[in-house]
DNA sequence: CCAGTTTTTGCAAACTCTTTGCATAAAAAG
DNA sequence: CTTTTTATGCAAAGAGTTTGCAAAAACTGG
């Protein structure tokens, strides 16, 4: 009963993700993917430890060793938005394992995006260039129709510009 | 006599893209401007410095401060290579002012791409989303062709894994 | 279910990149 | 050359992330 998608992996599915290595299932990680699981989008570190049950509260360090340890485990994905702070998703939390995303340059808004640099342009790439396993970053960047409404601009805004390309 | 590629602005340009605001033209924005034209690769705010000539060496502020007036003045290029260092390439500085990079995740030898999402793609995603002004921010990692060679993967590592998609 | 062994956690300190306050130096203006 | 205004150097502060270490929790084998 595996495979399941938007849903916190359950305790079989952590413990067959961590049983290889010496890795322990502890409550926080549990709390942590729990957390994950209700979330649709990425998450700083420091969401995730505002976001755990009171009953599950952990420290900020465990949040950033836990994250790698899930992510080299494949549960959770990293992405990066150009404002310097790590964010994180469950993996296989979207239809597409592989996925990007559209932020709202003003507050912040997050789209899921299926849209990807074209396979086979990478592949040619890979050619042109005698590079081998390419993989890449894209993330989109733009103004959500409600902040395009709201011409009033006195809104929360992004402390690093995040693409400028 | 304006435009030049691959070469650093002159004088009379950068004076050109300084006048309107009330900013001088001082050793040590000239020195840096000068050093990213004969970078081919965008270059991280610490290895500027250290290629700064003797004459013209100056604190890691300045040149913080520097890069953000630069970058507004759109004399430069901010990229993230997804290691949470910031890098900046002079603009104008490749035949296309936009465009991404292949960056080797063993030894972080760069190579300039042309390559870059469709537009046509981009529109779409607007169209659907209801969002404008989009932009994206795309860089390609993978193993250039003498790390792969030298099986031997004792080279130096990037501290941040880039990208993992 | 308990005792032993090994991994985790919390806490504090350390690190890296980046920003900022302030007195002094340098550039532009007259 | 003097005045005015912006930039720089230096030191300190911030933010995100990592790490050392003793105490706590999880797995193991009785």
């Amino acid at each position: 009963m595996a495979g399941h998608k938007h849903k916190t992996p359950d305790t079989a599915e952590l413990s067959a993700a961590i049983r290889d290595g010496r890795r322990r299932i502890t409550g926080q990680r549990r709390a942590i993917l729990d957390v994950l699981g209700k979330h649709p989008h990425p998450m700083t570190n420091r969401q995730i430890r505002e976001a755990l049950p009171e009953s599950s509260q952990c420290d900020l360090a465990t949040i950033y060793r836990s994250m790698r340890l899930l992510e080299e485990l494949k549960l959770v994905d990293r992405f990066d938005f150009g404002d310097g702070v790590a964010r994180f998703e469950l993996a296989g939390h979207h239809a597409q394992d592989h996925h990007h995303h559209l932020i709202c340059s003003r507050c912040d808004e997050v789209v899921e995006v299926e849209d990807c640099f074209p396979a086979e342009l990478q592949e040619e790439l890979a050619k042109r260039t005698g590079y081998t396993q390419l993989s890449h970053k894209l993330e989109f960047f733009g103004v959500c129709p409600s902040c395009s409404d709201s011409a009033a601009k006195s809104k929360v805004k992004r402390k690093r510009k995040p693409c400028g390309c």
